[in-house]
DNA sequence: CCTCCAATTGCATGTAACGCAATGGTTATT
DNA sequence: AATAACCATTGCGTTACATGCAATTGGAGG
């Protein structure tokens, strides 16, 4: 179904680590060269693709543009900005928003940690919710009486030695997480990072993005982490408040 | 050619501007209504489009992720970061850096005035080369030999009352642009905006990107736009320094 | 319970996309 | 300078794929 537009997109997704030219395009998305330069010039035109020179191929602006607009489009980041900033600020570290797609984390917002040591990341990754703070916190988000079958049909790969695989303790965190609106991943995701988060939810009470302070282990031990705990809360529930939600 | 994936690309760029409804976007394309969908059932697969509810599609977040891996592939980017950010400290007016797509200006990064009257631009915008600042310096990055007639080839429209439509003064324009690694736009792209521009080199003395100063008329007038011109070169030249290139 | 609106599926048709192989242009190699 | 290697591009014949239609399902609201 749609063949050509799905191996339009495997190209993107092929360009997306860097240019590339087009027989090896044609290579890794397993078409004869002749079509995926059919296809490259079809993306092209419409500016998704764009030829520095004449044998090579990459991203196009019409796709940073489409992003940004999109971006714009998740209303919460606008309000959240600022806030975001003043945390990142107050605490040195790497703070990001945070929202959920189906079964996965968007980092839709960062603000950069001010330390030598930075973490890497990019607004826009993914990540898994089982094993990340802003996880849990969207799952907390998500109706408690599809909860327990949401949390059951996630895929639970073990990223880290600490990575919580069994659903009955990660569902235990995910109540905790929705009681105390706050959610820990003591390196579940990457070994080495700890990240402490809290949710923002809006004038309906639904929970529509986290927000969560991460960094190095060797940079901030877990209490330090633990001690940050009512500034972030406390960030969530501002931003919450200029998106119409009273605490009750 | 390639018409389901044009198809499709419609569809994405249907949805920039929020969420849509099957019908709308089957409409707006201009196809059936079972063909839009079974396009969005391939783009929803691969993340390009996401559903909230069952009768919304919107941009989803392979699309951000494509874009922000791709501008981690604009080298420049990272390298002027720093200085932008510092230009922008200074002057307390927009910043943007820029770079050139075929006859066209893609603003690839930016830091936002401080100032309470702002400018509205995007990350990932595109904007003509004959009436921008950037433009006229990307332009003179365009080899001697090539550029009159790649002047001439450009499309010319006048955007305000200011615009340079006639090319002779343009290529004078791009000229002295050339020479004296500066370039200005007196409201010939938005009516009440100006800017000063300045280009970027790579070890091997290519232009690569342009970085301007906007504001609003009513906030900086002409010659304190001037003014900041030696910062605004300076600032380019840290930046094409960093990439390796020695001025002669 | 019925109505309305939007999403979805099965099916028959024809076109649009495909792979192939040959050509043309540019850069490295001898 | 000649040749090899690489990459992009085009014409062509074939068929798989995408399409529009019309009927059906599913949900929201009265």
């Amino acid at each position: 179904m749609s063949q050509s537009l799905r191996r339009g997109l495997a190209l993107l997704n092929a360009l997306a680590d860097g240019a590339r030219t087009l027989d090896q395009l044609a290579e890794t998305v397993g078409v004869h060269k002749s079509t995926a330069m059919r296809l490259l010039r079809s993306l092209e035109d419409e500016g998704f693709v764009h030829r520095p020179d004449s044998h090579r191929y990459k991203l196009g602006s019409a796709l940073f543009d489409l992003a940004n607009r999109a971006l714009d489009d998740v209303e919460v980041r606008e309000v959240a900005r600022e806030h975001l900033r003043e945390l990142g600020n107050r605490t040195g570290h790497t703070v990001h928003l945070a929202v959920r797609e189906r079964d996965q984390v968007v980092y839709v917002d960062k603000v950069d940690s001010t330390r030598p040591v930075r973490m890497y990341s990019r607004i826009g990754a993914r990540a898994p919710l089982h094993c990340t703070a802003v996880g849990k916190i969207l799952m907390a988000g998500v109706p408690e009486e599809s909860r327990r079958e949401f949390v059951t049909a996630l895929d639970r790969p073990a990223l880290t030695a600490h990575t919580l695989t069994d659903e009955r303790t990660l569902l235990e965190e995910v109540r905790r997480a929705a009681d105390e609106n706050c959610a820990l991943d003591r390196g579940e995701h990457e070994e080495f990072v700890h990240c402490l988060a809290s949710g923002v939810r809006d004038a309906r009470g639904t929970i529509v993005a986290a927000v969560s302070l991460s960094a190095p282990k060797v940079l901030l031990d877990f209490d330090e982490l633990l001690g940050w705990r009512d500034e972030v809360t406390a960030t969530c529930e501002r931003i919450s408040a200029e998106l119409g939600w009273w605490k009750d």
